[in-house]
DNA sequence: TTGCTTATCGACCGGACGGTCAATAGCTGG
DNA sequence: CCAGCTATTGACCGTCCGGTCGATAAGCAA
């Protein structure tokens, strides 16, 4: 499992044995990098093992990245990337009540969690060595955590404005947080316990959903106490 | 900071040079393992740092366990009994308003973030070695996990029950964890970013009781959606 | 005091790891 | 077809780590 250094591996178009461009092995390393770091952590990782993964020699990433720590780092930021774009598009492209438009980010995050099991476990990995490379706390607060939480909190505030929600919405600083939490940690639990002994995700999102658009939702008359109007 | 096996530590009466009974030694070493895995994580950890800390050298760790394994599993085990005889002393002694209850867990979870760093970092730990560890796992799902859920579970339904909730709040299969995991992830957020950049504790904990409150609670009359009553 | 038990030390081992470097060989422009 | 550039290798180094073990001495019982 440890032992040729190229031989049969990302299997693709031509396995790319010698002599690659560096745009195009590059993203190898990182890829091979990404699941040594994600099955052993930062200091259990091993750089001759990453490069095993990738076909190539432990050499050769140094030839590439000066340290460990950078290669790190590089994997880190290859990847936080691209998170953000859906949510932005949706945002961007969406028109409609706002209650509709936060069900369907909170409906979202849920989803991300089912998928691309390589996303959460670098969600953990930045956090068990945040204390190490506060660089790289500092990276997630900016790129990904911030990103988040504005992409709610306009929402929020734009749904108080309009007097879609009630006024209390609108103090984004405190709910935005409250409402990315649960499916965060929805994720983090899939991760520790699995599938089968987390807690269900369809029925926290379920929960999830009705509880927020419940304690939000501006009661429409003054008789009934604001009924969900059967979302989903 | 690693060179002296048996010197000034951990201050008290005396500082226990030698030869102490194990029921004395035992404690010192887990007190001294607990810093050095969560300082380093399990991987980073040093068997000699460990010792260092304690005053004693490595050897001696191995007389009392097996392994570095056994010792973090020790470790981890030695610290999270302790943490929910408060929650259940509280819950058993409580007598009112289920709101008010249920008011008083989420704002005690708030507050166990702010005090004692040693359990958020030991969560930290779990949960970055969790799948090098399947049975650390699945202690802490069943010793921390499921009994705060059932917690929280037992008084939503209560609530219901009694008619004080929304039916929908005997949900708590969904509803609890999504109600304990604001409250989990400020502490996360607190150890990755600190203090300062970490979405404000005190906002959150406003927001997260404003809103399941709001979510959960009946209307009283047919007039008004629900105002929360000036809690607090 | 004597002698047994055992907590404690400190030296040691095999190995793995991060990192370095000179040598090699695959491409590419001419 | 050649020559030069550089991607790539593989051997190497110093270090540190988990784990072992025989020697030592602290405490206790008689």
């Amino acid at each position: 499992m440890a032992a040729r250094p190229a031989e049969i591996e990302s299997g693709g178009t031509g396995p790319a044995r010698r002599r690659l461009a560096p745009a195009e092995r590059t993203p190898q390393i990182l890829a091979a990098a990404l699941e040594e770091f994600a099955e052993r952590g930062y200091a259990g990782a091993s750089m001759a093992a990453a490069a095993a993964r990738a076909g190539v020699t432990k050499g050769l990433i140094y030839h590439y990245f000066p340290g460990k720590a950078d290669l790190f780092k590089a994997v880190v930021r290859s990847c936080v990337q691209p998170v953000f774009s859906e949510a932005e598009r949706m945002i961007a492209a969406f028109e409609g009540p706002k209650a509709e438009l936060l069900r369907g980010l909170i409906e979202l995050a849920y989803d991300r969690v089912t998928a691309e099991r390589r996303e959460r476990v670098l969600f953990k990995l930045i956090l068990a060595e945040a204390d190490r490379f506060p660089e790289l706390a500092a990276f997630y607060n900016a790129e990904v955590l911030s990103r988040g939480l504005a992409l709610v909190g306009n929402v929020l505030r734009a749904g108080a404005a309009s007097g879609e929600f009630r006024p209390e919405a609108a103090d984004a600083v405190g709910l935005a947080p409250v409402l990315l939490a649960p499916a965060i940690m929805a994720s983090i639990w899939q991760m520790m316990l699995g599938e089968e002994r987390a807690p269900d995700l369809a029925a926290m999102r379920r929960a999830h959903v009705d509880l927020v658009l419940r304690g939000l939702l501006q009661a429409p008359g003054p008789g009934a106490p604001a009924p969900p109007k059967r979302l989903r």
